[in-house]
DNA sequence: CCGATATATGCTCACATTGAGCATTTACCC
DNA sequence: GGGTAAATGCTCAATGTGAGCATATATCGG
C-alpha cells in the first residue's frame, strides 16, 4: 500500500555542514572556495553528494568534510533537508530532478584551517546579527528597504502581514530581539529581494554564498543559539580549561548579546556546569581568574541544564 | 571545488508523514496498512517516494498523503532525514543503494479516516509513554529487561554507561520524568532489542510499526511535546471553540501528564493565548464552562508563548 | 426541594528564579 | 603607592511557580 515504488525518483542528494568554532571571543565558520559561481558567491560551506560506500548520512559526511578541509568533526547535529527545486538558482536543479540537501551543524574546538578552506567570522554573512555593541546602525538601512518592500506589496493586507513579519523578527519599536531567529531574518531579506541569492547586487545584508548556503548557515547559527540555552554545548567549542570570564564571552559571541556578568557566574555554578581546577591564569590586567573545566558528569544528570540566557544587558 | 559532480549517487527518497490529532482526550495518529512486512508490522505512516512532479518536498508530502487517506494538511513541519542503510531491515537498502526517508510532522483538527487508513491511540505504539494515571505498571517489566540487557554488556563499562542511559531516559529513582525523551527510550529499547522492529518477538513495549516508521513516530510526539511549551501549537488540533478544561485534558493527552488545574489555567490566562466567547457549554455534570476562542493575534506578538508545562502533579 | 457530586473559577501564600547593582579582592602598570 | 582592570561575593526587589483553600453553579437521585 504504502510500499515505495523503486522507480520513479532519483534525485540528487548532498551534504552540507556547518563547521562552527569560537576562537578569540569571535565565533567563526569553517568555508571553502566554491568555483563557478556569479560574483561574489564564491564562498560555501564543506560539501559534497551522498555515495554508495557512505554507510550512513553522518558518515558521508565526515567523509567529505575531512577531504576538503581537513578537520575532523566531533559534535554532530542535523539541521534540516532543503529541497525547493525553485530556491536552486546555483546550478542544479533542472528538468524535473530535484536537488536535494541535508545540512548538518558541527562545533568543533579549534580552529586550523588546511588545505584552501578558510575561518571566518559568523557575522561577515550576517552584520546584522552582532548586537553586542549595540544595534548596529547598519540596521537602519535594513529595516528602510523591508519597509519599502511592505510598501510595495499588491494589495494592503500582504503589506500589513510584511511589516508585521519585519516588527516581529527584527524586533520592533516596541519588542524585543529575539536573537534565535536567524533563520527568520535570512528568509525576510531573501523574499524582499536583498540579498545577492536573491537576484540583489549589493551585499547590504552581509556576504552572500554559494547555492543556498547562507540559508543553512542562518539555519545552524538559530539552532545553536537556542540549544545554548538548554544543552551544555557550548563546553564543544571550548578549550579543556577556561576561565568564566573566556565562556561568558563565547557564548556572548555566539549569542551577539552581552550578559550581566555576575548573574551569568551565578547561572553556571548554581546548575554546576563547570569546576574549579588548581590552577589560575594571569590574562590581561586585573585579578587572575580562576582556571575551570567541564564537569561531563552533567550529562548523566538530571534536567541536562544549558545556559539560559537572560534578555541581556545594555551594552 | 564543492560543486557536487552529479554523477555518483540516486539513492531512493521516501517522504512520510506522523499526522497527529487530539480527540475525546485521546493524541491520535494517522496509520495507513503495509503490505509485505513481517508478522505484527503491518502498520505504518502514510509515505511514498519523492517524484519529479513534486515541486517542493512538502508539497510532495501533501499530494501523497491526500492520496493515500483523504486528508489534507494544515500545519506541517520537517522532522527529520533518516538515512540508516543499516537499520532498513524492511525490504529497501539492497546493494549500495541508500533509501533516505524525509519525515514530516503534521497537525490536523479533526479525525474523519478515508480509505484503509485508521486513527489509532499514540499509545497503542508506546505504551510506557501514558504517565497520566500514574507510572504504567508494565514500565517494571520493561525496565527489569532493559536492565538485564545493561548488565549483559561485555566490559562492565558498557554496562554502566548502559545502565546510566536507562536511568536518564526513563527516570531512575531520584530522577524524573522527562516526557520529551520519547525518542531516546525508543532508541534504547531498539538497541536492547526489545522491540520487533530490531528482531524481538514480542511486543511488550508497544505495537511495532513497518520499516523505521515507530522511530519516525517518536520522533514526532517528542519534537510535539517540546514544541507545545514554547508555541501555541496545540491550538491547531483544538476546535474553534473549547473549553479551558478541553484545553487542559488535550495538553495532558499530548504530553502524557497530569497538570495542576489552577496554574493551568492561569498560566494560559497570564500569557494571552485565548478569550472568551459569548457561548457556555453543558458538558457532563459540573457547572458549565465558559467557551473559549485562540487568540490569532499572539502569533503577531512579542514572546511568541506556549504553554510551559509544570513538572506535572501526582495523579 | 435537598443533599451529594462534579466541574469551573477566584484567590492566597511560600519559595525559587531572575534582573540589577553595590562592594571587595587581587592582580598589573606607571 | 596610587590608578586601573578584572574576578568574585552579596543583596534586594520583582516576577514566576507549585500547591492548596474556598466558592460558584450545574446535574442527579431521592
Amino acid at each position: 500500500m504504502t510500499e515505495p515504488e523503486p522507480t520513479v525518483s532519483a534525485p540528487l542528494v548532498g551534504l552540507a555542514a556547518a563547521i562552527l568554532a569560537a576562537t578569540l571571543d569571535e565565533p567563526r565558520v569553517l568555508t571553502v572556495p566554491v568555483a563557478g559561481q556569479p560574483d561574489g558567491r564564491g564562498e560555501g560551506l564543506p560539501a559534497g553528494p551522498l555515495e554508495p560506500a557512505h554507510p550512513t548520512l553522518e558518515r558521508g559526511l565526515r567523509a567529505w568534510v575531512e577531504r576538503q578541509t581537513g578537520q575532523s568533526l566531533g559534535y554532530v547535529e542535523q539541521l534540516y533537508t532543503f529541497g525547493d527545486r525553485n530556491r536552486r538558482r546555483g546550478g542544479q536543479g533542472e528538468g524535473g530532478l530535484h536537488a536535494l540537501s541535508v545540512a548538518y551543524l558541527a562545533l568543533v574546538r579549534e580552529a586550523r584551517p588546511a588545505a584552501d578552506a578558510t575561518w571566518q567570522s559568523w557575522y561577515r554573512y550576517f552584520p546584522y546579527e552582532d548586537r553586542r555593541a549595540g544595534r548596529p546602525p547598519a540596521l537602519d538601512a535594513l529595516t528602510d528597504r523591508l519597509e519599502a518592500w511592505a510598501g510595495a506589496a499588491t494589495d494592503p493586507e500582504q503589506g500589513r502581514r510584511r511589516s508585521d513579519r519585519i516588527g516581529l523578527t527584527f524586533g520592533a519599536a516596541g519588542s524585543g530581539w529575539n536573537e534565535e531567529r536567524v533563520l527568520e531574518r535570512y528568509e525576510l531579506l531573501f523574499e524582499a529581494g536583498l540579498v545577492p541569492e536573491a537576484g540583489a547586487s549589493d551585499h547590504i545584508a552581509g556576504q552572500a554564498m554559494a547555492f543556498d548556503h547562507r540559508r543553512m548557515l542562518a539555519t545552524a547559527l538559530g539552532r545553536l543559539r537556542g540549544k545554548i540555552k538548554y544543552r551544555p554545548v557550548v563546553f564543544e567549542l571550548m578549550p579543556p580549561a577556561f576561565t568564566l570570564g573566556q565562556l561568558q564571552r563565547v557564548v556572548e559571541a555566539l549569542s551577539g548579546v552581552l550578559l550581566h556578568k555576575q548573574n551569568f557566574r551565578r547561572l553556571v555554578a548554581q546548575q554546576g556546569l563547570v569546576e574549579e581546577t588548581e590552577a589560575v591564569t594571569a590574562e590581561t590586567g586585573g585579578r587572575p581568574a580562576r582556571l575551570m573545566r567541564f564537569r561531563r558528569e552533567v550529562l548523566l544528570e538530571r534536567p541536562v541544564p544549558g545556559l539560559r540566557l537572560p534578555s541581556g544587558r545594555p551594552g
